[in-house]
DNA sequence: TCAAAACCTACTAAACTAGTAGTATTATAG
DNA sequence: CTATAATACTACTAGTTTAGTAGGTTTTGA
């Protein structure tokens, strides 16, 4: 029941981007130093977010990221969602609550543990955006969310 | 993101053990038959049930397993600790909140959202009991749960 | 003493994780 | 027009985890 680092970074990364001046493209080769992550790994996690409508990029001399939309419209639901393939907590719901195709779904007793787990992770990380994680830095310095 | 086998077919099988008779002592051939997975690596299963207080075992002929304690008193959290090791959804919050050793921790702007994440998690599989299971099945008939 | 059960340990194929490596492409500065 | 600095793409890999299988040992009741 792990996120992998694959998610971890993408997280990590965006919160970087999202805390510096969002009109300039900075070059992973930066963002990799700051956060201490392979740079090469990260080539990898980031087509992912581009693809995904998070990114922007300018490739050649002095190219590099940036976030395509504001902080405060990019939840981590959004980002996990697209670098873990799926918050789903068994695979029968990996596609959706409402598709599960699970053969034994209809006698499945524990069933509505995993739905109900499913809504409350999604939900909860629907519910925090990059805005809101560099907000509570500021203001609590890196306590508890409050929820 | 994902719950292992493990951590299901525990949670079927003491679904299982819970909807019959409590006082008679169930062979695992029957669970395993009944649940449609391997005796073989259930056998491997139960002694994390057993030694985490769950289940009393009988050995020999006619043995079997059965629930030590009430289906009111046995929650899914516990039952999952016990399988998965740790319901954290990062490696850092392995020993729980208070313990982090991470190096990183001072610094981490996305350590709130985990923490957050893992107080739900816990939380929400610690308010659900194998009776509620078994409630929730004949009264909804296998919908969701409604907390 | 036989059979049926739990108990224990070792092994394994397949998948996944967390990268590394190398090359191709693009864009700008000079 | 070329050197350089950046992204983009694809392949490979060591290590770990998952989801079992296999086989033998011990316990207990008939």
């Amino acid at each position: 029941m792990k996120i992998s680092t694959k998610g971890r970074y993408a997280l990590r990364m965006l919160v970087d981007l999202a805390s510096r001046d969002r009109s300039e493209y900075v070059a992973l080769k930066d963002i990799a130093a700051d956060q201490e992550i392979s740079k090469k790994y990260l080539e990898q996690i980031v087509p992912l977010l581009t693809r995904g409508g998070i990114l922007s990029t300018n490739r050649g001399y002095q190219g590099g990221y940036r976030l395509s939309r504001d902080p405060s419209s990019i939840t981590c639901g959004e980002i996990l969602r697209l670098t873990e393939g799926s918050l789903a907590p068994i695979a029968c719901l990996d596609n959706g609550i409402e598709n599960n195709d699970c053969e034994r779904k209809a006698d499945c007793m524990t069933l509505p543990v995993w739905v109900g787990l499913t809504r409350l992770i999604n939900d909860y990380l629907d519910g925090i955006t990059l805005q809101d994680i560099i907000d509570q830095h500021q203001t609590l310095g890196g306590d508890d969310y409050v929820i």
